[in-house]
DNA sequence: CTAGGGTTAG
């Protein structure tokens, strides 16, 4: 009889919930334990759904829960993010005195984090009378997801000041913060830390690391962390990749791609993500489509986000028409996303009609981002229809989004320098503009001519006209250039797009300062040396 | 005695 009660667990163990589901009905006696592997086995298997319903199953035969059963119901209740079920199944841990188990507490701070109840995940966590590496790192981890990751730094520090043993879980967790924020000098620290505990050898912490220092502009570290890791898991794999398209080394992308298919790595979809990505920001259309169609070779299915890919990289190539086909040939209903990247590639080919086309679909699926509003003002504007261009700008204020401030920041020692257009605000302001002012000077005798286009069409007032010859990165580049040793390449960080005119000023700023100047806008990095840079122009 | 909690890559 006790053999299905084996049987149970083994298929639990082997992750096939189907059988032990199928095992678990036909067992007459049903020990708690059963109703443990079925349940964890449904929740570790992206069956939370199941889980739950076994989970109300199991009460309804009256089975108690136990310190076993609790962990995997909370699980399943964070998957869904079921906050309030997820709380009742923490009131049930209450009552019958399991609260104190370090398991238990571990999976409740987990679920509080995953529902969105940051607070209540705090308050669960500071009463639980034994902690441990776990509940340490879901509690900072749990504030990374949140982007609370000021919270999240300081709990951090505050676990290696009482001595705990912080693991590869806690260290990948606060990597990504710092690659989140750019910061690349707390990163550096964290890293010697790990190497330090010798959990830099972590896939996680690995793939954490590259994705920082690409994120940082240091393409360099993320190259040197890759090749140190001689385990490269799945993530590891993407996390170069993405490193790889975000700098424009397209051909090294290429070359990944290949290795892992040498090495028996099986790419997933978000591999497949990277190299359209990849070709996107090289413009190379051919590649792009034969990834596309190699999808199908490893049985994946292209989602939203693969289609909005390649109907970018078609839009940014002029190929509009090629772009649409790939739309209507969709099986899945085109997203915001999809209709997004075929209206940057008719802005780019001054597409009217087709923008408007667009952006009547958005419109159509009822729900619009922030983004998309300025989007869709400017094609239905283009196109001469005012009343709509009107209609979209006023959905934008009517939800209280504001246009995002542009804003630039340098990296320096702890400090970050943090520049608006025409700011004013920072302590050597005045030697900013006077830099910036006697480089323009070398700069037009080296050919350079400011393009008004760029003016004109934002703004109208003398003032903005002003300021927009000192758009933030060209603030944050002058602060870079006079307080930066020579040989240390300047990397700005931008939250918007880089203009064409400052991508062109850029460039001389490169050539007559004899400086390498790394600037990430919004979406990849620019490396500026000797008056080129690395994205060719195409961006 | 067979069962339990957290993570990386976009």
């Amino acid at each position: 009889m006790l053999i299905s009660h084996y049987l149970i667990n083994f298929y639990s163990k082997t992750q096939l919930p189907l059988d032990s589901q199928r095992v678990f009905e036909e067992t007459q006696v049903k020990s708690s334990t059963s109703w443990s592997s079925v349940i964890s086995c449904f929740a570790q298997n992206e069956l939370p759904c199941f889980a739950i319903e076994f989970f109300r199953r199991m009460l309804g035969f009256g089975v108690r829960p136990d310190d076993h059963i609790f962990p995997s119901a909370m699980k399943a209740s964070g998957m869904l993010s079921w906050r309030e079920f997820g709380r009742s199944v923490h009131c049930l841990a209450l009552k019958t005195g399991f609260d104190g188990d370090v398991f238990v507490g571990s999976s409740v701070v987990d679920m509080y984090a995953k529902c969105g109840e940051i607070r209540d995940a705090r308050t669960v966590f500071d009463r639980m009378p034994v902690r441990n590496v776990v509940s340490w790192g879901g509690m900072i981890c749990g504030y990374t997801q949140l982007g609370e990751d000021e919270e999240a730094l300081r709990l951090f520090k505050q676990a290696l000041w009482e001595g705990l043993d912080v693991n590869d879980f806690a260290f990948s967790s606060v990597i990504r913060v710092c690659g989140n924020s750019t910061l690349l000098e707390l990163g550096k620290q964290i890293h010697g830390l790990c190497l330090k505990t010798s959990y830099d050898s972590s896939s996680f912490v690995g793939s954490s690391l590259v994705s920082l220092y690409s994120k940082c502009g240091v393409i360099e570290g993320a190259y040197q962390v890759f090749e140190e890791i001689p385990e490269r898991n799945l993530g590891m794999w993407n996390a170069m990749l993405i490193a790889c398209a975000q700098h424009a080394h397209i051909e090294k992308a290429f070359d990944l791609f290949k290795q892992m298919e040498s090495v028996c790595m099986k790419p997933n979809f978000i591999t497949f993500l990277c190299v359209l990505y990849a070709c996107s920001h090289g413009g190379l259309v051919e590649e792009g489509k034969h990834y596309f169609e190699l999808m199908k070779v490893y049985g994946i299915e292209p989602g939203d986000q693969h289609y909005a890919s390649m109907v970018d990289l078609l839009g940014r190539a002029g190929r509009l028409q090629d772009a649409v086909s790939i739309i209507n040939g969709m099986p899945i209903k085109p997203t915001e996303s999809v209709w997004g990247a075929l209206l940057t590639g008719c802005r780019i080919h001054k597409d009217t009609e087709l923008a408007v086309y667009a952006a009547d679909r958005v419109f159509e699926l009822g729900q619009v981002s922030s983004g998309m509003h300025v989007l869709l003002a400017n094609a239905y504007a283009a196109a001469g229809r005012y009343e709509d261009a009107a209609k979209a700008r006023k959905m934008l204020r009517d939800r209280g989004v504001k246009k995002e401030t542009g804003l630039s920041w340098v990296e320096q020692g702890n400090c970050v320098h943090t520049f608006a257009a025409g700011d004013r605000r920072h302590p050597i302001s005045g030697e900013i503009y006077q830099k910036l002012k006697e480089l323009g000077e070398e700069m037009e005798r080296a050919g350079y001519v400011a393009d008004t286009s760029f003016v004109l069409r934002e703004v109208g007032s003398d003032e903005k006209n002003q300021a927009i010859r000192y758009h933030s990165e060209r603030l944050a580049i002058a602060f870079g250039l006079i307080t930066f040793p020579p040989e240390r390449p300047i990397r700005v960080m931008k939250n918007l797009r880089v203009c064409g005119d400052c991508h062109t000023a850029i460039k001389f700023m490169s050539k007559c300062s004899g400086r390498v100047i790394i600037v990430r806008d919004n979406n990849r990095f620019h490396r500026f040396e000797d008056g080129k840079c690395s994205c060719g122009d195409y961006w």
